[in-house]
DNA sequence: CTCTGTGCAAAGCGTTTGCAAACGA
DNA sequence: TCGTTTGCAAACGCTTTGCACAGAG
């Protein structure tokens, strides 16, 4: 079981209810836009703002914490900083899974056709998930 | 030399002098963000409105005539449509180049590891471009 | 001539900020 | 207790909309 106060402690980060709430719902979730994440804690806080969330969000980006992942064409989400990985987003439905892929073929080919040091990658694939395909 | 004026008849799009000049900065830039765009436009058309600019970004994008590319840590540029490619960006002065790469490998591995289709790939990778690397 | 695009100003919407009160350590 | 966080409301910035006029076909 994940401990998520120690998380928020071990991130420079106080330890509130409303922030452990979220991060509790990005580690369930996975992945979460701020409506999601906001309707979420309006069910356990009924008087929480956006204007926390907004905050939290971008205290817990600063500490690296976080990160944002821009989808084409929606919303941005948020997960958890974890081990570099692509995410797979389904076109109809929305769902956003993770995928850990070896990019090294990118890399190679990257450092031969162009002289860019690259030191972070960004692939999102998408398609239809398993549901949405049928 | 390209004509721009043809290509805005391809795609259904009534010439005028404001929309010729967006897709003549586009070709020459490659990629540019709302500002970049309206700075450009304000010294050919010194009346140009902001709202023209995003009219007929999203006139075009309707068209599928072109394309937002969505930036880590960035705001989104704009392009032209062509053939799929991935996306190097300078972390350090925003310079931004296209590549081609070769995605087979990626897409071998997502169809092992997971029942996507995927149908679109979206790649960047982050860096440090030749002249900010020295 | 008709319909679409332009420029302006206002509206809209998501995000950020300032502040007093509440809370965590 | 002291410094940080919360919730509210106002402010902000980017994007969209409505409208009258100008311009494209």
């Amino acid at each position: 079981m994940t401990n998520y106060t120690n998380l928020l402690k071990e991130y420079d980060l106080k330890v509130t209810p409303q922030r452990v709430a979220i991060v509790e719902e990005l580690y369930k979730n996975g992945h979460m836009n701020i409506d999601d994440l906001y309707k979420k804690l309006l069910s356990k806080f009924p008087s929480v703002s956006l204007a926390t969330i907004y905050k939290n969000i971008n205290a817990m980006i600063e500490k690296v914490f976080l990160s944002e992942v821009k989808i084409p064409n929606s919303k941005s989400v948020y997960e958890l900083v974890k081990t570099e990985h692509a995410h797979l987003v389904c076109s109809c439905c929305g769902h956003i899974e993770d995928i850990m892929l070896d990019a090294s073929s990118i890399l190679t080919q990257t450092s031969t056709l162009s002289s860019f040091k690259i030191d972070s990658t960004n692939i999102i694939l998408g398609g239809l998930c398993p549901k949405c395909s049928k």
